[in-house]
DNA sequence: TATTTACGATACTCACAAGTTTCGAAAATT
DNA sequence: AATTTTCGAAACTTGTGAGTATCGTAAATA
């Protein structure tokens, strides 16, 4: 399979020294690191630079501005995901995507998506392409799943599927974010079951 | 009844010109707008005493940094919100709360709390202080009523109060901050039936 | 070998905003 | 009237970080 860098050394080859592929993901793991550890705003060009053994120089040239590296890392990152279960058990599934996410959540990751959605709130682009490169992939793919449970009859027919994918997911979002309540295993596994009670016997 | 203000006239008065209580309100309220308008970086101490009418070192001279200022702003806001309605009907307390809520988020005042929770990502002063002075004493209030359906056996006994608020409120919150669908009162109807769904049958 | 393009290092410009200082006037007390 | 404290206006200092420019060097092609 090509990837994106193949095509490049194949067909924009050109006479002079080659983009050092090597650099370019050396600077979007630092960019990731970073953000993770400090937040969008003190996630520095120079530390970036600095942590990637890159210059700055080198960051400029390839990308228009910093938010386009973290969102070219974001995209690098989520394409990684593990996905959503799909093994024919609903309540498994939900259970078993639950305990998945809380624990990539309070794992290295949690603070990035902290970072993004607070990024976003300042600033559109950034908050475009959490929705297009995060959110909206990621239900699509959960709300096909659901969609199956639903015409299987596990799953009421009334339910809204957008609603149901916030009613599980929201609660979990909240206190990454508001941080109230510590977010651990147990709660997931009450949600899910909170949710699943709600959404099988509805209406 | 007597304000912190009137305790301050009466005791602190000195010699020289009293402090301008009309100003003070001023800059809160000044505050107030522009990080609804701008968020929280945004909203400069400049821009603040310009709209208020008011000096910088007026600000300065009544409170050490800006985070102070909007911190004390949020203050005078929240103690006015409309308390959870406790009529005696489990379904149309929830459901009338989330129409408030929802309607609270959607005006004007939508924008404050994004960007207290996106600064609150990084300035852990602000964290506290959304903590302390919004999200708790509203989960406690809410909690004393839910409490009550709990022991009147309209609640499962077997759910956790602390999550079943977090059921209710975290889609809220999710689409506001995310912004991938819209935060309307049909969508408060449909999360406020579904968790009733499943808390009062849960186990 | 000559040319081209990318590289790292580093100095630099530029914009912006927090917080300070100064100053003359206003509003209070003694 | 003299003193004290606050006020608004505005100039100022300080820090920071994004993005640019320069330069000598490395790695490729023709």
């Amino acid at each position: 399979m090509l990837g994106k860098e193949d095509l490049y050394e194949i067909s924009q080859r050109g006479r002079g020294r080659p983009r050092d592929e090597l650099a370019r993901q050396r600077i979007l793991d630092s960019a990731l690191a970073l953000v993770e550890q400090v937040g969008f705003a003190s996630a520095t060009t120079d530390a970036i630079a600095d942590r990637a053994g890159a210059s700055k120089s080198t960051i400029y040239r390839w990308w228009p501005n910093k938010a386009a590296v973290v969102i070219e890392a974001l995209q690098d990152q989520v394409s990684q995901e593990q996905p959503f279960p799909n093994t024919g058990n609903l309540r498994q599934d939900i259970h078993q995507q639950l305990q998945n996410f809380i624990a990539f959540l309070t794992g290295r990751r949690g603070r990035l998506f902290m970072a993004f959605i607070a990024a976003a709130q300042s600033d559109p682009e950034v908050a475009e392409a959490f929705r297009e490169l995060w959110i909206k992939p990621r239900r699509r793919e959960a709300r096909h799943v659901l969609e199956r449970y639903q015409r299987e009859g596990l799953l009421s027919g009334n339910a809204d599927l957008g609603t149901a994918l916030d009613l599980i997911y929201g609660p979990i979002y909240f206190r990454l974010l508001a941080g109230h309540a510590p977010l651990n295993p147990e709660f997931g596994r009450m949600i899910a079951d909170l949710a699943l009670n709600g959404l099988m016997t509805f209406k």
